[in-house]
DNA sequence: AAGCAGTGGTTCGATTATAGAACCAAGGAG
DNA sequence: CTCCTTGGTTCTATAATCGAACCACTGCTT
């Protein structure tokens, strides 16, 4: 049983997002279709709480910079500036592209961490995005290593929404048996247009997928030969992780293989 | 009048910290003095939600990367990756130090961004940090803007917890004076020891303090004298950055400011 | 192996916080 | 001035919450 005003109220915090940050009342309780007054309360709770910002001459609501502080709990606890975030730098560093840190998180996976390389192209911004696991290297690179009833649910899902890269289910579940295979993924646009990435797997400390590690450039830059040459540098430290995160007990976020079984 | 509920859940929310990142059941209710059957159905539905994750083993919850989308969102709405990062990197670059990002948030300091020199000083977890004002030059630099009565009644509680740095309220007082004066703050060993800083003040675009931007380093890489020497590569490019803040008008967090006096 | 003390989790009736229509006051737009 | 929309408040029927008592399980001690 879960609490239905705490459900209400993360619902609206539901709202804020990077394309539509601040809300006024009025305008979110129509969006989320609750009576104005609940949404005012819960709205006053959020702002009293350090949650949320009432903007005093708009008077319209933006997230606060609590989300700030909490983020750094989060990142802290996955050891990502300490562990995880140096070893990226350095493979930015060998191989001149951005690297990107992917985290598996229940059926779907979450660019947790950028860094840049020096070349011009920015990414820094879609940090936080989440999306299905049948698209791009980094979310098809670990897809490959979940059970094949949940690789037959996604990839339906991707068919479904007709997702331009998967030509059939069964040559897609075939791409993902090598991908598996050979150990690393690559793909060209699908995320990004223009933006290709060659991805590797990371694993926790009882060999079960939690994420991926990619780099990423422009597709001239980084075709699939090019990837390939880069590939070494890339999984070498990535083995290094993997010894790492085997230890410190990284927790990952895959309960719905749990849950969905029982 | 506030949702009581929603206040509880996030008095929940509250107890996972730097220190404390993981909670089980029993444990977090007798540490906030709730019933566990309340504490229960909240953390149900914070997991339900993705806002935490419940580890299946350990039985205990800790934050999910549902913060990470959120802190995304708010970075996102402050053009920090965008604008402000870019900026901090530059200085970073010319002045081989660390570059942080400080936002006065109601009536404290925190710690919103830093860019680490290539040399071996550790900051990134000091993300999220929040502090009170009479401490610390990013702070302090800031207070310097506040109003005196503001100024005053924040001396008042540096002076009630004794703290080391503050000689008298009056001496304290005279010192903020003369950083507004000069438009720079430098302090040693306030926020961390062994750590010096200098800092110059971020406005927007009503000219009202908003946060600071600092160089930080090790002591012995910055006396006063040598971070005089790097303070006019801060100030210029500091100057560009509160040209570009007046016009994008940055969201401010000074509602205390407004509430005290209504 | 029985007993105990600790967990996480659930049930259900009494209690209490919430829901939401109706209401202000204020600010544009015409 | 009127109309519309805004943020915000009031008040009571109603529905969600509270919390004692409960279960099942685990690990420790006797």
């Amino acid at each position: 049983m879960s609490s239905k005003t705490v459900d209400k109220a993360l619902s609206i915090l539901d709202a804020f997002t990077v394309e539509t940050p601040t809300w006024g009342l009025r305008e979110l309780s129509r969006q989320i279709d609750m009576n104005h007054t609940i949404v005012h309360r819960i709205l006053t709770t959020f702002e009293d709480k350090g949650y949320l910002y009432c903007n005093p001459e708009t008077k319209k609501y933006e997230l606060g910079i609590k989300f700030i502080e909490l983020n750094n709990v989060v990142e802290e606890h996955l050891n990502i500036s300490s562990i995880i975030q140096p070893i990226m730098k350095e493979i930015a560093l060998k191989t001149g592209e951005s690297v990107v840190l992917t985290i598996l998180d229940e059926e779907e996976g979450v660019f947790v961490k950028i860094v840049e390389s020096e070349q011009k192209v920015r990414f820094a911004e879609s940090v936080g995005k989440r999306s299905s696991l049948y698209i791009g290297a980094s979310h098809k690179v670990i897809l490959a290593y979940l059970p094949l009833e949940i690789q037959h649910n996604i990839v339906d899902e991707g068919v479904a929404h007709s997702a331009k890269h998967i030509k059939s289910k069964e040559t897609f579940l075939g791409h993902l048996e090598r991908v598996k295979e050979q150990g690393w993924c690559y793909s060209e646009g699908e995320t990004f247009d223009d933006v290709a990435a060659c991805s590797v797997p990371l694993f926790d400390n009882k060999h079960q997928i939690l994420g991926s590690l990619s780099i990423a450039g422009p597709k001239y830059r980084l075709s699939q030969e090019q990837s390939e040459e880069k590939l070494p540098i890339l999984q070498e430290h990535v083995k290094k992780l993997n010894a790492i995160l085997g230890k410190v007990n990284f927790p990952s976020r895959r309960n719905f293989l749990t849950k969905k079984f029982i």
